[in-house]
DNA sequence: CTGTTAGCGCATTCAC
DNA sequence: GTGAATGCGCTAACAG
């Protein structure tokens, strides 16, 4: 453990240093132009040599400003803050803006209490991540400083909300089987009282619609699981045996029904195409063969999150609403044999 | 989007409401005796009204500690961070601490950066988590606040580091074979220059030594991949087809080998005994059947780091050394069968 | 070009 | 009990 005892440098330590005053080793460190380019020197020396690192909260007090953001979550254990995170840290890049992480556990209570917290140390913005796609409460109009809601929607349309269009991803996905000459498509889904299972139904309707098809079988729903994966997939082949593709929910399921095809002796994708949904690479380079899957682009929301709490921050830009963004289409193998 | 103009509300606002001194605002509502009773429940209710926050900033600068800790992670896409950040969330827990995390990205230069950043911003502690065990360049013992490492060690002794024990975690894995009556087991595990992978060989070889028994076949070292785990296990089967048990260096590798297995008509757990490492539960939970694992109590790991990282803020306790970290078998179907 | 002064928001003496 | 004064570390506006 490094030595935890030693005072942390002062500006006014590296002026006493230097035989400046506090202000000209401010400007000098600060690169005004108002001081003699060998004082600036000397000073920015003994200030590098002292290893002096200026105290960002008293400067903040002056400027009204901290250069924090705060991100909320309530999906620390899921995969979906992590890559928003990335995000929004790339676009904060060398802004020096630093993020507080905090936890909610998904528990009203909690988040209150990290809520003020936050506020408490003057975050100039704040990201709420959420773990589902279905609108979550808003934390409220009053507060001073600006939100932005990432993958959840807040319930309120004068908050600007960031949300992957499940709707685009479903036809994305329909079409992409349509593409490769497939006609006999059914759909394996997570719980239906998530928005995104019935939203990426609906895309992949409104897809079959336009091609003059029609879904083979009811769309399946149960859970977001490999087991749910398996057994919709053994009873609907067993049922539908001219099934030539299924558009799965979720990675997951989709891996579910890769194996139990495995098991029933359909070639994928020759005899039958498997398309996943999140593309979530754990799952979908290593199954055999790869998972065609839906990518909804979680990265770009978090930098586009954080650009609109800078926008709001500095600027008077002030967006409201539900956004939706863009998602893509991943080709692996379980769609098209690669040769 | 939240309004972003409305000034935050400052104590001497809510003193001017009050019609009270600064002071006077400032020790009713930290609850100091020398207020009336009065006074102190009016100030307080005004300041409730306003819905005051105290700036933490202006409070650090007085007080010397700003109540942050830095987490600096170059493992944001890896999932070890993750429980460990949450173990350390806990432990902060109500203690009025914020985490400030900065991802790396395995990069010096921007580890450096950000190490300048959290230094800046006089967060009171680090934790710096890495995403393999094997030992990582110190920030150095000239840091005025106390660092504690998780996950990977520093390569300096006089640095508190926290790492799983590999040795042990192997060692546990093979014992829990041979006690399932298992006595011709072989090894699958990942990227050989991972101290992780020599670690729960030296475990493994333990244990099999411990019993008179030896290993089947050479350990097979590649990648931490199901790909990886369907080729060796192949291999091995093939060549050995006494094998009664596969020790796998990760849960990936395991899910490989269970594929594969039933590929072979090999019986899971009955005729081949499979164990994993990690307990990824995404992985573990959703074979068929479910993977018994070794389980690095990533999250215990993370909230002692915290714990260390607390008792050299406040107290002089001033740990060094790398301490292992106790590891634990979760029994799933792979290794005994469910009845 | 440099130094002096003031003040960001707050907690803490110390007078009254 | 209460309030005026001081200072945490720093920057901005001025005066020299």
């Amino acid at each position: 453990m490094t030595d935890g005892t030693s005072r942390a440098v002062t500006l006014s330590d590296v002026a006493e240093a230097a035989g400046v005053s506090i202000s000209t080793a401010s400007k000098a460190l600060n690169d005004r132009n108002d001081v003699a380019a060998s004082t600036k020197a000397r000073v920015r020396a003994i200030a590098e040599q002292l290893s002096f690192t200026p105290n960002v909260m008293a400067r903040g007090l002056l400027a009204g400003r901290t250069g924090t953001v705060g991100l909320l979550t309530s999906d620390l254990e899921g995969r979906f803050m992590i890559p928003i995170l990335m995000g929004a840290e790339d676009a904060f890049g060398e802004g020096r803006v630093n993020v507080f992480l905090c936890d909610a556990r998904g528990d009203a209570i909690r988040e209150q209490h990290h809520l003020r917290e936050l506020l408490s140390r003057r975050v100039d913005g704040i990201i709420v991540v959420g773990r589902q796609t279905d609108p979550r409460r808003s934390l409220g109009q009053s507060l001073p400083v600006p939100v932005v809601y990432a993958y959840a929607p807040s319930d309120d349309p004068r908050d600007v909300s960031l949300t992957p269009d499940n709707v685009a991803g479903g036809r994305l996905a329909v079409e992409h089987l349509i593409a490769c000459g497939r006609t006999r498509i059914a759909h394996i889904s997570g719980d239906p009282s998530f928005s995104a299972a019935r939203d990426r139904l609906a895309g992949a309707q409104t897809a079959l619609a336009d091609a003059g098809l029609e879904m083979v079988g009811e769309p399946m729903f149960s859970e977001w699981t490999e087991h749910w994966g398996r057994d919709a997939g053994a009873m609907l082949l067993r049922q539908h045996p001219e099934i030539d593709a299924i558009f799965c929910g979720s990675d997951q399921i989709a891996r579910g029904v890769l194996d139990i095809a495995r098991d029933l002796d359909r070639i994928v994708p020759d005899d039958l195409a498997v398309i996943g949904y999140d593309n979530w690479e754990l799952l979908a380079e290593n199954s055999r063969p790869g998972l065609t899957s839906i990518d909804a682009n979680l990265q770009q929301l978090g930098r586009r999150a954080a650009e609109l709490v800078f926008a709001a921050i500095d600027g008077n830009e002030r967006a409201a609403g539900e956004q939706p963004m863009p998602v893509r289409l991943v080709i692996r193998g379980s769609t098209i044999a690669r040769r």
